[in-house]
DNA sequence: CATGAATGAGCCTTCATTCAT
DNA sequence: GATGAATGAAGGCTCATTCAT
């Protein structure tokens, strides 16, 4: 088995639920087995596992949107979209809080700044090229407003509201959009 | 000069410009110019400080929407509603930078978990009583996609893209709940 | 109400339970109902506090050997010492707690130290005065051995053995002696 | 040479000379030259070392009573241990300072309870198995009896009596128990 | 690749004490 | 007599990081 690897996913699991400030290497350790002195050895240091685990989430990014079967028409895209987002985000809660939390934390903010703009440039754009087959008067703002509403719900979702009407929300959502 | 008024109001600052776990005590202390026992007389410890700033940001929240003339319409409300956010978006970036920070944040979350529950339903109460005026039908999922909307805009506008077009969000919006 | 006594009162309670160096003035304080302030005002520090103390319960050592009636002989007089030292062991534990555990303190036992010493002379000489009567051989070695053997059953009663058969002890005590 | 050793036997002379609660760790660094942080990689905690001293004292006097040669009769272990008794408190005085000290300080004896009552336990075994043989009337009561004298001596020795007249009271007994 | 002993800087917290009122 | 704001020194503990093996 690839330690590195087994690390990584250790460390995702540990800074998602904790966050990464709050995780120590201690922990991530212990949950993996491993030395400490391992994980200095395939990452350097601390703040660089995180890049590296952001980068490993940016990466699962592109690949969902690059398997998209292009055959769709823009509109097909969207909802097919707004479909695999609301999927991962009750699949996979912990993926969001650790990407929401290490872009809010000034600290963690700095160490992937250039990470982070990569991936929001990227996504930036494939959201773009979907909007502007749809409606081309005004893309860019429909493009911002729609990941901010994807955003805003996966922030309310996680971090605000209990019992929050998840299928609903994806309902009027697709409602609107179509 | 009311010293806990003063350190009240550095850690305010300092915390949103840090981050919580990341401003240190001391960092305080010196910016406020007390010791550091000061704080541990006043707050007990450093969550409760936290504590006490979260209170008195919810509270100014509070003051903001009771002081709303009630005898606007509720479109107008919503328009009123809309203006406020992105003003207060543009003048205290930290204020929502804290505040979605600690949210996202595991430990400060866990720090503050009855506050921001007692927030956030005091939110939705207030949003839900403009939306119930101007559109019955399916008014509780419209509102929790307004604040959505909202919290996704000030995510996006402070954490994710450089060069966010506000203004022009903004615009659309208001002619979007128009 | 004296005030001044209500704090030593309650100092000597809590100094007994959490011990000295555990007890916070500040403990004292809420427990008493009074201010720092006044505590400093009454005792000058912590340290003297404690010899106030000390010299109290000394004052009540002193107390209980002087009223004994001199009329009885040595050996009901020894009788009559084994009985209240068993009395007051079972009645008050704590002041018993409080009372090795400052002698057997380093940092404590520097404070209190001609305290201590002033004592324990007493105590001895009201030992040894008894021992004179009853047997003149070898009066200041049995005297010793005698405090040594009560003062080993409050150790032992008070710190070390959990359901410590006081007294079958204080009889076998009393055989010996008789 | 093995830190960790080094570091538990200077740390026990510091806790005895000054008292746990009131040496700092950072006198024990200082006098075993080494970091505060090797000392919570081996010991987890301050209360930890303590413990792992009082083990380790514990383990001491367990192997003193079971070296003893079992060919002797009842009395002459007696004796024996009388002896090994005196001459420990002579050689060691700070062995049973540390060991009253931290039995009488609530604070300590939490820490280490179960320990004490463990060590307690194989203690008063060893000594009854001894008045067993010897007198089957009451071993019990006077086994008791038998270390309340010892831990009484030792008590006013260490922290009472200045000028105690040690070897005295060992003649006497000596002679009470022949 | 792998371990874990060792370091040291920094953090939160406690607490006796002072002093103005 | 009485209060409590304010201080500052000190302590226990955490944790990223280094390095010899």
């Amino acid at each position: 088995m690839d330690k590195r690897q087994h690390i990584l996913e250790v460390a995702t699991k540990l800074f998602s639920e904790r966050g990464f400030e709050k995780t120590p290497l201690s922990a991530v350790c212990e949950a993996a087995n491993v030395s400490k002195g391992l994980i200095f050895h395939h990452f350097k240091n601390k703040n660089n596992l995180l890049r590296e685990i952001f980068k490993s989430t940016t990466e699962l990014i592109v690949q969902i949107n690059e398997s998209k079967t292009n055959q769709l028409s823009g509109k097909e895209r969207l909802l097919e979209l707004i479909d695999s987002f609301f999927l991962q985000l009750e699949v996979d809660k912990l993926f969001f809080q650790l990407n929401l939390n290490v872009i809010l934390q000034p600290t963690t903010r700095e160490i992937l700044n250039d990470l982070i703009e990569e991936r929001s440039s990227f996504i930036m754009k494939s959201v773009r090229r979907i909007f502007n087959e749809i409606d081309l008067e005004n893309s860019l703002v429909k493009s911002y407003l729609f990941i901010a509403e994807l955003d805003g719900i996966a922030l309310n979702y996680l971090g605000i509201f209990e019992d929050y009407p998840l299928h609903e929300i994806k309902e009027e959502l697709i409602k609107k959009y179509n």
